[in-house]
DNA sequence: TATGAATGAGAGTTCATTCAT
DNA sequence: GATGAATGAACTCTCATTCAT
């Protein structure tokens, strides 16, 4: 959203430059404690107990509460977007785009952990919010894009051609994005063993193929 | 003024139904409004609102904000734990008994589609809560139902040998309720027909069976 | 107050005739309440459960909480004014006066123990209230009579005359008084045994007369 | 801003004596208020009011509205007690004890009038509550502390031979403790002074001795 | 950069009181 | 006479936010 520090003489009162690594860490935080206990749940005084001050002190590096989370929300969904335009500008087949949508997302997962539960939970609540617009435009953007594979898909004869486009489309949705509730990072399965259990049980099903 | 039920065409035959009944359509409205805006989210005066009095009036009825999530959540659990023990006490094979409980799992997503959000989005915070301890125990006994199935479907060749049978219980208990997130009653998929599409993935797959 | 019901014509919302009886209980209940948890600390519900009957059917006999705390004040001053100007008018000594005085009131302390205590509490509080003017009325005719007494006695020889007169007053008005706060009828001391008691204390002084 | 100590003029040479001395302050508010409209009639609001802040604002400092009474309460107790035990240590003879105990008890009403008020009224009420429990032994402490006194007073010839302990005790306890409720401090006389002439009365009583 | 103290807008809850039945 | 349900004002307490230092 900003496209990098190129215009060091500009004089916002919150600091983009001062301390990034501070901010950071700050987010960081904010975003566990959010996961946690939700957002509303969450006191600002919560978050600056674990960050090690007070409560008024966080109004020197952020603006408000809300803006903490619009920063964790943005970041995570920057990044996101990212890796799936890599992968739909490489345009393999359905099964093959599938496959490395599902990867990235549980990498999205594995790296945003925090940010992903949040954007779960949150996600609805916040739709009203002309602030949190681009929340609307990115659930947008999403379901375009699954429908738009699994359509092809389906017309390719790569997945079964009775499939319920959109219940399909909500199935992989849920399916991938709740595993942020009980994935735990440095746990047994990595993003990617998980991502091809998963591939392997919703592409090819649970029960044993003839 | 009515001497007792001589006149069986009057509305409220037994006086001491009628207070249950007011409860009921409260707790009706109450778990709407939670399920929509979360429960802390959720202030007793929009409940009030909702249901047409003063957030003062609701405190004839309840306790507290709590005990009426407390009552929402169990009405919910003891409803489902009554179906899901008539389909175990049938002991159907793997594949009929995942059939059957995932079944019966959306048609309750249809009874108490409130409850259920309610039950997905706070269950995590309430953990910790003594009150709440039953949310614990119903989750251990569903982990165990599930866990139990799986494993005999794996041992007898109902489902697939290969299968990560922790991962699969996740995968299956977060794609069924979080349907709940979207499902709205009286839409064009009757529940029975959802669940048969879902079995339809979760069973065999998105890809064709050759 | 009201010089007995000689005007039956009379319509009062709340019976004054009615059933005399069951207001009586209900006041006496009112008035253990409110001694033992105070005024203001003790609920309408409160008395009602106490009384076996729900909140609102209280209003059926009195107007407000505030006039059953109204009534039994005005009861209990009522009688104990009655019993003080009969000895204020047989008028002996001094001392006998003391005598008379302090033994009628620990007389009143075992007849309207809870109205005493709720005397003791309540009073300075309910001084601004007009309704409860005569509260103050009260004291002030009490100050008068027991400075009088006191006066008379130091001037007769009576009582010592390096006494402090307003000191001695407020002592002897606490001293009786509080009593009610620890004083259970029926217990091992009579009301006459306990005047006795502290008579010869007060009179005498607890150090040996030579 | 300041570097350590080493302007002794400064006026606040340790800043964190600030805080307690704030405390102090409001505490002292507290409990004027809560003497004056009782504890349960006192809101929040008032206190605030009275110290120049909104009633929000006193949750800074203090937990509830519970905890300065709680504060309140122990802090007069405990200089109560040091004062006491310093008497007992010293252990004069019997009529010695009590004019030295007496004389203490004044000093404190003199030094905390509003707790001592507070602590008359709302000690009854406060007894079941576990926070309070200390009101209970203090209570039980300073029974025994004056039964021993008046029993070894008696046993030595020092009091009256005729004396009904546990009633002596109850008057002089009383006697002294409710002049917190009509002594103001800066008055015509000194607690000593007014401890001087209770002594006076309780020990050689009203009347002349020959 | 951070603290300490305060603000002010609500939140959940209590309770005396009313009133149709 | 009494009930059940509701009102409305007030209460204690919470919390995001501000700001002088």
């Amino acid at each position: 959203m900003n496209d990098n520090g190129t215009v060091p003489t500009s004089k916002k009162t919150t600091p983009d430059k001062a301390a990034p690594a501070r901010r950071a860490e700050l987010l960081a935080t904010a975003a566990q404690v959010f996961a946690e206990h939700g957002y509303r749940a969450t006191t600002v005084r919560r978050i600056a107990d674990e960050a090690g001050m007070l409560a008024g002190s966080l109004y020197y590096h952020f603006d408000s509460k809300e803006s903490m989370l619009d920063e964790i929300l943005t970041g995570f969904l920057d990044d996101l977007w990212a890796r799936y335009d890599a992968v739909l500008t490489a345009a393999p087949g359905p099964r093959e785009t599938v496959t490395a949508l599902v990867t990235a997302s549980f990498r999205e997962i594995d790296r945003h952990r925090a940010a992903v539960a949040l954007y779960q939970k949150e996600s609805p609540h916040l739709a009203g919010n002309p602030r949190f617009s681009y929340l609307a435009d990115s659930r947008r953007k999403f379901e375009e894009m699954w429908l738009g594979v699994l359509r092809r898909g389906v017309a390719g004869g790569d997945f079964r051609a009775d499939l319920d486009i959109r219940l399909a489309y909500r199935f992989l949705r849920d399916t991938v994005w709740v595993a942020a509730s009980w994935y735990r990072p440095g746990g047994t399965h990595s993003p990617e063993e998980i991502a091809r259990q998963y591939l392997s049980m919703v592409l090819d099903g649970i029960a044993p193929r003839p």
